[in-house]
DNA sequence: GCCAACGTTGGC
DNA sequence: GCCAACGTTGGC
């Protein structure tokens, strides 16, 4: 039984992979790793499924906005660096049987035609409620309404 | 580099 | 359970 698909706004820092960086890459695909908030955790855990769609969001960098959409091709599954003692993000409370952080897998979908900065999303009424304009918000791993995400797609000319 | 906002930690 | 201190995020 197909599940219906959500969608997602994730967070990366360009310097590290931008969403350029993720289509020369094998497969075109790339995992997250190192999410160590609860609120993100429980999202990627409980609601993130394969075959959702994603916002490849830009952050902490001169041009913060999303460059494109990807696919989630593997979700919900246990962060691996959590067992590795040598890795910084190691956490020594985290089971085989009881997992505390969860990872996901992305492959690129589609580059936006035109780039949508944070400040054009900003300035769309019809995106007043998307978490990624609101003030303060931190979340790495945010959902998007599917009317927010047809809004975005439609600014970004897909 | 600044700083507001938020999450986490730990003393009490 | 409160709350101050601290660390992190991320726009600007």
């Amino acid at each position: 039984m197909a599940k219906d698909t959500n969608y997602w706004l994730v967070k990366c820092e360009p310097h590290e992979t931008s969403f350029d960086d993720l289509k020369v890459r094998p497969k075109r695909t790339g995992y997250w790793r190192g999410v160590r908030n609860y609120q993100a955790r429980n999202f990627i855990r409980d609601g993130m499924n394969k075959g959702d769609l994603a916002f490849f969001y830009h952050s902490n960098c001169d041009e913060p906005g999303v460059a494109g959409i990807a696919d989630i091709v593997k979700a919900g599954y246990p962060d691996p660096s959590q067992f590795d003692k040598k890795h910084r993000y190691y956490d020594e409370k985290a089971t085989d049987d009881n997992p505390r952080w969860f990872s996901f897998d992305v492959k690129w979908k589609k580059k936006f035609k035109s780039f949508v900065h944070l400040a054009d999303l900003k300035g769309n009424k019809k995106l007043n409620d998307m978490k990624v304009v609101q003030r303060g918000q931190r979340l790495s791993i945010q959902p998007v309404t599917k009317k927010e995400f047809d809004e975005v797609c439609k600014m970004g000319g897909v």
